[in-house]
DNA sequence: CGGTAAGCTGACGGCATGACAGGACAAGTG
DNA sequence: CACTTGTCCTGTCATGCCGTCAGCTTACCG
């Protein structure tokens, strides 16, 4: 699926040059959770990998590039947060239980990711459809299976039929990964994590059935 | 309050100097509108203000420096949110429109500074206090004030007491604010605005109350 | 008109960028 | 072992941006 790897000029890249690739890669990772967006430079990059810029050239256009092929990675494994939401139930307690893994899910996808996560919402707030694309991937799997929850409940007649399954999961969503991106901020403002998530568990259910959730 | 404004070797700027200094902060915020945060050069500034880098370097210490101005700026005009909020009645028909207005103007005023707010996002998700701060400047308006509100029916008795008055209205207000700033992003995910404001302002108003809003 | 402070810029050393050619290295071949 | 081949890395270079300084121009005031 993802072909070979390949350098910028065209070589098909072996063990060792996917090594170093990688290393490069790691370095940046590392990077990127130290120091702002904005100053990370080659040249640093290249150090901290004990390799020089050229060899950075050699595999990647740019960090732009590199960024895009880490989030790429991260995307991957995010594909795996549709588990926290297959097959579950959204009625009495058991529906309580799906809000709350979901929302503990998220949140330590996002700490765990939290540097490329803030470069990528900003490549996709600035317009750039390949971090777009990458944000998308990560939560549509999410997204859609809430979107298609709303919509059966709404078949139902359990939800109000002027609730846009799509707008609604799609709310939902991005404060999830807003909440997760800030949850340093909200630490700050006097708010703790243990009374963060069952008020996002809270807000996750009602969304989803318009109810209040049975503990 | 603000006192004079000065140069970086610490002269007071005269109204010349003044001038050059906003038109220089006006081009770095059209600037940011159409390129990356990343790319965006000192040179390039000087250039469309139609001055040399060195004057830019005599009125702000970098790049930074000069967004943090535009967004103390942005900021103080935020503060005006708060009307959004003050002595709004949060029930029946009226809580609502409200909910319906709060929306409404908070995405406003997001898509009119979209550019610098994507910036001040990044830097506070980075840990930099001095964007924290500004975002807590304006966020903090809106917060506080449905904090409050929060409590008062908290304290009425019709919210459930396990709920966190500041965790919730910190949970709204991110959702709002993560909204806001990938309102295109909607769009492209097939979610038209005018699906989107209602659902937010029905979660606000759950959020807020704990009912379904009667409208 | 002369003094003073504000305002601006040319020019410079320093550093990151991105390209290239060539050297180092591992693996296979006779 | 010598030789070949193809991968991998780096030294070096032209280019361009960064951030600073001395020095020139402009405005204001007595």
């Amino acid at each position: 699926m993802t072909g070979q790897v390949r350098t910028v000029d065209g070589r098909v890249a072996g063990r060792r040059g996917q090594a170093t690739r990688q290393k490069l890669l790691d370095c940046l990772s590392e990077m990127l959770s130290s120091s702002p967006y904005r100053d990370v430079k080659v040249i640093d990059v290249a150090r901290k990998a004990g390799t020089s810029p050229a060899t950075f050239y050699q595999y990647f256009p740019d960090v732009e590039g590199a960024v895009l092929e880490i989030a790429e990675q991260m995307a991957a494994e995010g594909a795996g947060l549709t588990e926290l939401l297959e097959g579950r139930s959204w009625t009495g307690k058991a529906g309580w239980q799906t809000a709350q893994e979901l929302v503990d899910g998220f949140l330590d996808f996002w700490r765990k990711n939290d540097a490329i996560l803030r470069v990528v919402d900003l490549g996709a707030a600035e317009g750039d459809k390949r971090f777009y694309k990458i944000r998308m991937k990560i939560l549509n799997s999410v997204n859609n299976s809430l979107t298609n929850t709303v919509k059966e409940l709404q078949a139902k007649g359990k939800v109000d039929k002027d609730v846009s399954p799509a707008a609604m999961a799609g709310s939902l969503v991005a404060m999830l990964a807003a909440v997760a991106s800030h949850q340093k901020g909200f630490q700050s403002w006097g708010v703790k994590q243990a009374e963060l998530k069952p008020n996002l568990a809270l807000l996750v259910h009602m969304g989803v059935t318009g109810r209040k959730p049975t503990r």
